[in-house]
DNA sequence: GCCTGGTGGAAAGCGAACTTGACACGGGTC
DNA sequence: GACCCGTGTCAAGTTCGCTTTCCACCAGGC
């Protein structure tokens, strides 16, 4: 697994009750990606990431944070 | 091309004297990934983008931002 | 003129991000 | 039981992030 990342995306979408096929249609992506996003099984592109933060009306950094769990440095 | 994001790698890096290889090291990527970057061959990954605004102290968003040029919507 | 060192740039290969398509599970409606 | 919805997962394919490898430019020593 390459996830170096820790993210709120299962929390944000539940607080909208939207559906994962919901986030993804706003993100333009498929629903499998918002899903792997959230299982944990990869971190998204920077561009994803950004238009994430939008459609929450976030920051990038309130939506992801470094999991130094994982950092192995 | 395929970059969606402008960035501020240049000036930053500039401001701070540091060379290619300089912040290459200080993110732990190799130096031509700082010159794709730079040249806007491609975005970071997410993982990447955060360390990037860490080495600078900077949010994420003061380091990369949307480039609504490319944006189609 | 020639070699060396330090900077910036580009092509090829590998793995990760993202896609479409399919299948399985649990809950609600009829 | 049959159908729809939301979710989780796998397989296979394409594009992109990153590394490795190689090239060009400029300055200095001999």
């Amino acid at each position: 697994m390459g996830c170096a990342l820790k993210n709120r995306l299962r929390v944000l979408r539940a607080e909208r009750d939207w559906s994962q096929q919901e986030l993804a249609d706003r993100l333009s992506v498929s629903r499998q990606s918002v899903n792997a996003i959230e299982t944990g099984r990869y971190d998204p592109s920077l561009p994803l990431a950004f238009r994430i933060a939008d459609v929450f009306g976030l920051a990038i950094e309130q939506v992801f944070e470094p999991d130094r769990e994982r950092q192995t440095g």
